[in-house]
DNA sequence: GCGGCGGAGTTGTCGGACAACTGGTACGCT
DNA sequence: AGCGTACCAGTTGTCCGACAACTCCGCCGC
């Protein structure tokens, strides 16, 4: 449990915060134990838990009132919350179903206008490149088509990677995706996807198109995703009112 | 400027740096001041920049390095930014194009049994409804609906809210929207949709079903929205990789 | 030329202190 | 008895100072 410091202390107590809220130790509207109360339990200072708390804050899961405590905010258990980064493998899992892998194909090739012009590379470049057909409990729900500078990621590197955690991968190699910036767009399946899918053509399905991007900003992964629209709910938490309309 | 402290000060602090990168005095991959030098330059302590700053990072606005500074995330301007909340107005008007109005239906209905459980009241009891369709120049783009509990916004109320900014109504009335969560759905237009939004039927759209709450977590507003797909870029930015797969 | 060393600068964590605010209780006045 | 006020314990908000951990870069010795 205490290898978790990969970050740093605060990251860590903040995770172990949110997993313990989400697992129900506390319930929507309760009030969590006051901050010197939380800092006193991990054998932390309280500006540490407070960090980690403000964490927490700005991302929603908490709210704090002044002179009175910190109370978990009402969000119900979000099936598949498109606010955070995930692996295909553990959606899947999350819905308690058994992830699989079909049609398979990895190897160079030359990058397509959009992923040279992502990843920074001349157009028609090789790059690396996986795309695959994930199941859930053996049907087919999400096509995903990956690529990467070769330089991150050898093509021959591909067909070994453990259950698909290309991001597992990345991060040894110290190209750890820090956040992504993804594209929705609904569209009816072609010919080709509604094959691969194994839908009737025309079947809707969402297409995210994402760049995943290290902390200094440089563009390690490209990967365009095409779901089954009737096989997930895609969830979201959305904060604000932004500073749109004032 | 100081009037800006209506929550706290490390919020304004972090607002206003959120805006002055926005405007671009830094540029992603710049290093900011240290955090020092900001809390010098607006005459505040470390302690509260430091979770000003704390409050970005987890916005994913700036990423810190231990030892080497803080630094702008690469992000470019997102057109549509579905993390945050947003007026439909506000939404059309930062296309460059002008928001209206047309096929607006208001007053007091029977709640229908998902808005009748979002908002906690029993099904069926009369429900304040505003449904309208949007047009960006003129060009039909969006079918809005919204619920909201009749003793939190009255029937009558809803013809002059000025400019459909239902957030300022009823902020107006100390129900300030502070989060929401949002279903998103693609499907094709059916007959009366594709009438209202004056597509052919089949039409793609994009259906956000939201439950807006206030920092109580009372939920003060029901919508479900209905975008032409071809009319809008939804974009996302996806933070993590969370705790799903380590 | 090159590699190791060290120092300046920056973020990370700690501990303590007090202010600001909330909610409840006890008290005193009516 | 009822009610309003004052007080108090508890909690979050802000401040300060200090040191640890780490990065980056230039200097120095080889």
């Amino acid at each position: 449990m205490t290898e978790t410091r990969r970050r740093s202390l605060r990251h860590s107590l903040a995770e172990e915060l949110r997993t313990r809220i989400l697992a129900g130790e506390w319930r929507p509207g309760d009030r969590i134990p006051s901050e010197p109360e939380l800092a006193r339990r991990e054998a932390v200072s309280r500006s540490s838990m407070r960090a980690a708390i403000t964490m927490l804050e700005e991302d929603g899961v908490v709210s704090r009132r002044h002179g009175s405590g910190t109370y978990v905010t009402y969000r119900p258990a979000l099936p598949h919350d498109l606010g955070r980064n995930f692996g295909v493998s553990s959606l899947i899992r999350s819905t308690g179903m058994a992830p699989g892998t079909v049609e398979e194909t990895s190897g160079a090739v030359p990058a397509p206008p959009a992923v040279a012009d992502a990843l920074g590379v001349p157009e028609g470049a090789p790059v690396s490149s996986l795309r695959r057909v994930r199941t859930a409990d053996g049907r087919r729900v999400v096509d995903v088509s990956d690529w990467c500078r070769i330089e991150h990621l050898a093509p021959e590197d591909l067909p070994e990677l453990p259950e698909g955690s290309i991001y597992a991968a990345l991060a040894e190699r110290g190209l750890a995706v820090d956040h992504g910036v993804a594209d929705l767009t609904p569209r009816n399946a072609d010919g080709d996807l509604a094959r691969r899918l194994d839908v009737p053509r025309g079947t809707l399905v969402l297409t995210i198109d994402q760049v995943d991007r290290a902390a200094d900003g440089v563009a390690v992964l490209v990967s365009r995703e095409h779901y089954v629209a009737d096989a997930f709910t895609f969830c979201l938490v959305r904060r604000g009112p932004g500073e749109g309309e004032r």
